[in-house]
DNA sequence: TTTTGACTTGACAATACTCGACAAATATAC
DNA sequence: GTATATTTGTCGAGTATTGTCAAGTCAAAA
């Protein structure tokens, strides 16, 4: 997900890890955990990324959020139910404000 | 969500805070603040709960989680598209194992 | 109006997690 | 072979979360 599309980002721009990280003051072995996915970035890292590999922002973010909602029901069963339960609360929500 | 059923849950039982929290075997003021969102279960104590609660596990479960990935896209603009995503992404996995 | 019991809240302590640093291992290119 | 890039494991520091305790409100009973 967001791992996969960085990587692929990065290779499509001929850049090394150590160059984004140096970019991103981080040191190199996370910054190759995240691209495995085995650390998740800050947002604000991932703000920079964004930056850094010429896509869009938003995009790379819902990515980002998308794996750590995830990292919560991607084992379990019922996530469908778990994701339209929250799709639902979300609707509700924002009428009321 | 998961907070207000269980306190509907609770009074429809004619239960007290204190009967939960000490089958729970927690301190009642963290069962209060669970019972109002401002503290989250764990999985354990949910499935606990279903149990005292008599109610459907699985369905408390569901509420649990939802509230968590609530956490983390419930703000966010694009919480659409990020439930989507995963979605997706779940579908596509599972059909890989 | 005191008292009692249920519930709530805030501040703190104890735990559990995550991040980032470093070293060492592995791959890949030259 | 060397050199460079990437990957992996582990550890301490820092952060966040969970649980405890004491003091608080509120409502109904005495």
């Amino acid at each position: 997900m967001f791992a996969e599309k960085i990587r692929q980002l990065r290779e499509d721009k001929q850049l090394l890890q150590r160059q984004i990280s140096a970019a991103l003051e981080m040191d190199n072995a996370l910054y190759c955990k995240i691209e495995h996915g085995d650390r998740i970035a800050r947002r604000e890292q991932v703000i920079k990324l964004a930056e850094l590999l010429d896509t869009d922002q938003e995009e790379l973010l819902k990515l980002w959020l998308a794996d750590k909602v995830y990292d919560i029901v991607g084992e379990e069963d019922g996530a469908n139910d778990v994701l339209n339960i929250v799709a639902e609360s979300i609707v509700e929500y924002r009428r009321m404000k």
